[in-house]
DNA sequence: CTGAATCCTAAGGGATACTG
DNA sequence: CAGTATCCCTTAGGATTCAG
């Protein structure tokens, strides 16, 4: 962890621990890597998500090499969107991350609430 | 990646990827990791953080029990903060994201500057 | 020494309307 | 269809000051 002192660019660190932190990073990353989608699937696919951060995100995630889009010259026009193999390896990496959360979910809102109510009243 | 839809708690998932996407938590997860450090301590060996941001991010992570607070009853008062076991067990899995940045840093800068020559001029 | 309280700004993110 | 532009509100986080 002594690498996020001594990082050769700990700006670049957090930039992308932030983006990893943020509210749809992983969310459009895990729903494109079951499959490349175009841009109205992924509105419909992920609940809750506007137009505009669907769009902020995506090329957020573009311009780190994670996703890549590909623009079809058809009337309608036609975008997909696809994990390169550098997004595949980060969300090998997140799905960890992800089981820890699974695996320790409840323990951690346990202390929440024995924390709270130690403080609160 | 699914749980991250599915999951029993999506609030506490995201609460807790935000906690990691934070500036200061890993950081001080990181530090802990070596030794047990009192409050000063950490402000001194953390370049840049405030007693604030330094305080904040303390009670976030007692909240989860992922650090845990010791009170000396001395004069001057003194605190020492340790990582917990589930402290621990993050730290081990954050190290892997750690890896990760350091492995690909370099790819993901070079993404971003040829996006960012194709998009800017 | 170890914080808590307050103030302030910058950034994240939602709603809505408009465009090629 | 696939965005972009605008407005606005909420939150992260820094600076500073006060207190036990």
């Amino acid at each position: 962890m002594s690498q996020l002192c001594t990082s050769d660019s700990p700006d670049l660190f957090r930039s992308l621990l932030s983006r990893i932190g943020d509210k749809w990073t992983l969310i459009v990353i895990g729903v494109l890597g079951e499959e490349r989608k175009r841009f109205t699937e992924l509105v419909d696919f992920i609940p809750g998500i506007s137009r505009r951060m669907l769009t902020v995100t995506l090329r957020a995630l573009e311009r780190d090499g994670l996703v890549s889009r590909t623009v079809y010259a058809e009337v309608p026009p036609r975008v997909e969107y696809e994990v390169t193999p550098l997004g595949r390896s980060l969300q090998a990496v997140a799905l960890t991350l992800g089981d820890w959360v699974s695996e320790h979910q409840h323990t951690i809102a346990h202390h929440r609430r024995e924390f709270d109510a130690a403080t609160a009243p």
